[in-house]
DNA sequence: AGGAGTTTGTAAGGGTTACTCCAAAACGCC
DNA sequence: GGCGTTTTGGAGTAACCCTTACAAACTCCT
C-alpha cells in the first residue's frame, strides 16, 4: 500500500537522480521566467541544466509535466520569499511590515530590471487558456499565498489594531490583486510607477482602517 | 510628399483589400485572446478568417507584424469600451460612474466565463520579454488608457468634489493597476472575487478622498 | 471596355521542436 | 565483487508551423 503508487508508479530516485531532476526544474523555471513557457524549448532547458535530451524525458513525462514542476517550484519560491507566514524579514502583521513588504517588491523589480513580472502570475496568464490543469495549480498557489497574506491582517485585527468593519479576507485579497497588477504593469512599462502608486494606495486604504492608538 | 511613404512604401489598398485585412486582424485578435499568441498559428487565423495563406502575408509582413496589428486592434477596442473619455455609458467623473464601471467589468468577465483576462494586459504579459517592440506598443496602449482614466478623476477634482491632497494621476494609475490585477486573477481563478474585492477597496479609497457635500 | 495593379489559390520548402529508442555507464545493495 | 536498477548519451523521427514562389482572378480607374 504505497501512497504514491496510485499517482504515477513512481520510480524511486537515487540522490544523484533527485539532484539532476531538481537542476532541470530550476533551469526550466529560470528560462520560463525570462522567456515564457512557449519561448523556451526543451533543448534550451537541456543546455541550461547541462543534461542530455533523454534525461529530461526520464524525469518528466513531457513538457506539460515539466511546466507543472516549474509551477510548483515557483509557488514555493514566491510564498517563501513573499508570503506572510514565514517571510524573509518579518510577518505581515503591522503597517511597518506592510510598507517594508512594498519596498521589498519595488526593489526586487528594480534589481530584475523590471523584467518577468510575477513568477507565477505570468505563468498563469500564459497557461490559463491552454492548459486547464496548469491553471488550477497556479490558482492553488495563489490561494496559498493569499491565505498567508490574510493571516497577517487577521492577526492585526485580533490584536485590536484593525477596526472590526475591516474584513481581512477582502483586504488581503485586494492587496494581492494590486500586487499582481503592479507586477504586470512593471513588466510591461519597464518602471515601477504603477506598482508604487497601487501599493501605496492600497496600504493607505488599509491604514485608514487602523484604530488610532 | 506622401506622408505614409516614409513608413513602409504602403501599397494602396482597395476596398476589398482593406476588408480582408481587417477580417484577418479581427480573427487573429479573437484567437490570440482565447489561446494566446504562441497558441494560435497562422493557419488557425487563415481558417477563422476564411482566407488563403498568401493573403495573410500579402497584408502583413510576418507574424510579428500581425501581432502588432492585433495590439492596435485590441487597444482601440479596450479604450473605447473601457476608457473614460468616451466610454459606452458615461464619463468616469463621479463615484456613481466609477461604481458602474466596476460592475461593467465584473459582468463582462462573467459573460466571458472568466476567460482571457485583459485583452491587452495578457498580450503584454506574453510578449514583454520576447518582443520589445510589442511591449512598447502595449505600454503605449496602457498610457492612452491611463490618461483617459486620470482625466475623469481630474475633472472631479476640478469640480471641487475631490480633496486637493488627492492626486488624480496616482489614483488613476492605481485604479488601472488594480483592474489589471483583478482581470489577471479572474482569468486564473475563474471567478471575480479578486476583481470585486480589489475594485471595491480601490473605489472606497477614492471615495474617502471626496469632499462631503 | 481595357489594362495596370491588387487580390487570391495552390503547392511546397526549410527550420524548429517535442519526443523516442537503444545501448552504455554509474550506482547501490547483498 | 557482482547484479539489478537507475542514470546518461546521442542519434533519429515525425509533426508542426512560418514563410515564399508563381500564376490566375478580380478591381478599379479612365
Amino acid at each position: 500500500m504505497q501512497a504514491d503508487e496510485a499517482v504515477t508508479a513512481a520510480p524511486r530516485l537515487t540522490r544523484k537522480g533527485q539532484a539532476t531532476r531538481d537542476r532541470i526544474a530550476a533551469a526550466a523555471a529560470a528560462l520560463m521566467f525570462e522567456r515564457g513557457v512557449a519561448g523556451t524549448s526543451i533543448e534550451d532547458v537541456q543546455a541550461a541544466a547541462g543534461v542530455s535530451p533523454s534525461q529530461v524525458y526520464h524525469y518528466f513525462k513531457d513538457k506539460k509535466s515539466l511546466v507543472k514542476a516549474v509551477i510548483a517550484f515557483q509557488t514555493t519560491q514566491v510564498v517563501q520569499a513573499f508570503g506572510a507566514v514565514e517571510p524573509r524579514y518579518s510577518r505581515l502583521d503591522s503597517m511597518e511590515a506592510l510598507r517594508a513588504w512594498r519596498d521589498f517588491a519595488v526593489n526586487l523589480e528594480r534589481s530584475l530590471n523590471y523584467a518577468g513580472g510575477c513568477p507565477i502570475g505570468s505563468l498563469g496568464s500564459e497557461l490559463a487558456e491552454s492548459d486547464a490543469e496548469a491553471r488550477r495549480e497556479v490558482a492553488a498557489g495563489f490561494a496559498l499565498w493569499e491565505r498567508s497574506v490574510v493571516e497577517g491582517l487577521r492577526a492585526m485585527r485580533e490584536r485590536g489594531e484593525l477596526r472590526s468593519d475591516a474584513d481581512p479576507r477582502r483586504l488581503g485579497l485586494a492587496l494581492l490583486t494590486m500586487l499582481q497588477g503592479g507586477l504586470l504593469l512593471t513588466q510591461i512599462r519597464r518602471d515601477t510607477a504603477a506598482l508604487e502608486a497601487g501599493m501605496d494606495a492600497m496600504l493607505d486604504h488599509i491604514e485608514s482602517h487602523l484604530i488610532p492608538a
